[in-house]
DNA sequence: GATTATTTTTAGGCGTGACTAAAAAAATAT
DNA sequence: ATATTTTTTTAGTCACGCCTAAAAATAATC
């Protein structure tokens, strides 16, 4: 059984190292979790003994194929109750996080299943994040940054990279939201803004902001 | 802000002692939450200095005003989770605690309130237990045990006292449910058996079980 | 009312998960 | 190739929530 912490760490480390396959350091850890890197060590030597992550000393984490399914255990229940947050409970995507990194430790088998049941075996959160199976296993959904597309190209708005509250309040404020079509009108080879076609109105983005942004065509 | 574990104490000593406006002993609190007289103390000191609850040593516990709406706020949280689990998850109510258990911990009054919302409000959980508003307060349905009816009498199954599991399957098992009507077809004075007419059949149930049926008329 | 039994508290310890400061290893620069 | 900087680990602490064993207070009994 793994603890509240133990989860956190190995979410921490497969979204690092693409999908906990590639080693990472204890310092990028910490970062991410907003701890030191000495507390990261000891974590990792309690994951490696519970044979959830292999750790060499000075050569960085990664996750065993056990740490991998916990991970993904914990990353599927997080997006599964951002959906239902959203969907069934009028929360906006920006609020949902602080929630969902509360709900993504219960530990219920039979929660989690009748959840993904009820809101319709959902593919994706409200992020666009594809949602793991029971296995782990996601199909990803090809999607292509903005900044990568042509003047004239068409898409639907299929993911954002960042997910911090400041950025996903920003497209509320545009009226962007997943699944809304755009059309990109023009480059601007000065700043590297970009200007797009919303359902609503035209707007530029400056480049931060296009930087996040990612088309399914 | 409360922790898991001043949760469940603030939750045990509510219901042992009248909504915590009675002083109930360590030992008894420690018997509640399966640990030791001694913990009870320490965690009971941390309680009172957080003005969540009123300790004198060697006098028991009870809980200050603060204290009280915070532990209804969690039972209000558990028997939401309960009705949602139970009405929307597929979950039948034996199997509803342990995951209620974890869920009534998480922290986001937004959560609460449009949970509430979804389950259409409802006024009592699937073991018929009221539901405490956001004030902490909740309406009491007035309800007789079994033993203190007379033959003849009929009433509505509204509560049951005890919820542990095995109590739960024996009413799965013989077809009781909260809201069944029953009707009180005699006493047996010599084991305080009573015999009943539900729904589908009639049956005789012991002293045991009938001392945990309430109904209301 | 003194003695015994029970309840409750105190004292000291332990595992978890965090931290700071110092030491060791690895990476970088000269 | 050696010296310096950076990264990582180790050593030692600390708060939390729990425990056991011993001491103190209260309750029950004679």
């Amino acid at each position: 059984m793994t603890t509240l912490s133990e989860e956190n760490y190995l979410k921490a480390i497969y979204h690092l190292g693409k999908q906990g396959s590639e080693a990472v350091s204890t310092n990028a850890i910490a970062e991410k979790i907003d701890s030191k890197a000495s507390s990261v060590t000891d974590m990792v030597k309690k994951l490696a003994e519970k044979n959830l992550a292999h750790y060499i000393k000075y050569q960085g984490v990664s996750l065993t194929d056990g740490g991998r399914l916990a991970a993904a255990s914990v990353i599927r229940k997080h997006r599964l109750w951002e959906v239902f947050l959203v969907e069934k409970l009028n929360f906006s995507w920006d609020e949902v996080h602080d929630v969902a990194e509360q709900l993504e430790h219960i530990k219920s088998l039979k929660l989690v299943n009748e959840l993904d049941a009820f809101l319709g075996f959902p593919s994706h959160d409200p992020h666009g994040d594809p949602i793991p199976d029971k296995d782990g296993n996601y199909a990803l959904r090809k999607s292509v940054n903005i900044l990568e597309m042509k003047t004239g190209n068409e898409g639907v708005l299929a993911h954002v990279k960042d997910s911090s509250d400041m950025f996903l309040k920003y497209l509320n404020k545009n009226n962007l939201a997943l699944g809304d079509a755009i059309k990109v009108l023009g480059f601007e080879p000065f700043d590297d803004s970009v200007t797009i076609q919303t359902k609503t109105k035209q707007i530029i983005i400056s480049k931060e902001v296009a930087k996040n942004l990612y088309l399914s065509q």
